[in-house]
DNA sequence: GGAAGCATGTAAAGTGTTACATGATTTT
DNA sequence: AAAATCATGTAACACTTTACATGCTTCC
């Protein structure tokens, strides 16, 4: 089995203490999801496969009458996951960004649609520090005190890069603007 | 036909004046691939797609016995990507990042480990930064001076984005190094 | 004369998502 | 009692890339 970004993001995820697969998207959508999502049907046949590998164990732990499976990493599953981490050949980052391409082509627009586009652009990324301050960086706050402070810092950074690009295109708007008053040109 | 970002892509490379396909994938490498992107295999069958749209036209533009295609947006095409440049819904950017999901998970590395993936991942910020600086910026600025200004705000943006991320990473590096030292913990 | 770049395209393979299918438990 | 959440898994589909296949032109 080769072992890929994925199976790296589970076997981080169980090391981290949690269980389930169902668990672990939960986790992965509060946490990771934006520099890695992953879907449930990734999850299942991810660990399917890794316990192949003989990287994780799994036990059954029903709650009631419902099924639940317990996954936890071997003394493999963990040397691999430290391995990677410590490994010096990076995959370089994959960004797929529909909004900049909008405002890489965006000089085919009136000036108006152009201030539009800025602002609906530097909302989106204020919103998006917004949320990560409300809804993520308290959840990896907690985990913080428990001597897990990685999760929090990148919640952090991922924030602080969310404030800054909307920093920027304000000013970039209000440099539109400014211009568009000055000479009345819309163009 | 459904039209989807690389077929915007593309019609905002032919309407920057970019006329065969092989020069929208090198224009692309140098300008878009940061935020979108895009392999040969995708732009030629996506240039014939929108010629049987309709929303570009195909001549013959051979280069001595070398064959080459031009091709233009239509009056359509033209509408198509405006239509597309002023629609209000945009899809949320989409980042797969391993060297982040690493650093979400160093806190099972010793701490000499946390400091050289840190200082691997400011390099690399700051490689990216430089880089787009020096080869892309110039580039775009060039088309500025026709008008054409977002491509390098785009540039300048991404590459300040870097920098920004970079500083973050370098001041993170410095905290936990001071308290390696105070505190001689190496965890 | 050879290497690098220009130019077009296809096929196979990989990767991942959405939708489907099912059912229990907890919360409102 | 209904809705939300917990929980597992599969099948079909979409999208993209890598590798393959080919040949001309320009630069060194």
């Amino acid at each position: 089995m080769k072992l890929t970004a994925p199976s790296y993001l589970i076997l981080g995820m169980l090391r981290l203490g949690i269980r389930s697969g169902y668990g672990i998207k939960k986790a992965a959508d509060v946490s990771t999801k934006h520099f890695w999502p992953m879907s449930l049907a990734k999850v299942y046949p991810e660990l399917a496969s890794l316990e192949d590998a003989g990287l994780i164990v799994r036990s059954d732990d029903p709650h009631g009458a419902r099924s639940r499976h317990s996954y936890e990493p071997t003394e493999a599953g963990e040397q691999a996951l430290l391995a990677w981490l410590g490994s010096l050949r990076d995959a370089p980052p994959h960004v797929r960004d529909e909004r900049l391409l909008r405002l890489f082509f965006a000089d085919a627009l009136p000036r108006d649609d152009q201030l539009a586009l800025l602002r609906r652009l530097r909302e989106s990324d204020e919103a998006a520090a917004a949320w990560i301050r409300q809804e993520i960086v308290p959840l990896a706050g907690a985990a913080e005190q428990a001597g897990t402070r990685f999760p929090v810092a990148v919640a952090r950074l991922s924030a602080d890069i969310y404030s800054f690009a909307a920093r920027w295109l304000a000013d970039f708007e209000a440099e539109l603007a400014a211009e568009t008053r000055s000479t009345g040109n819309d163009r």
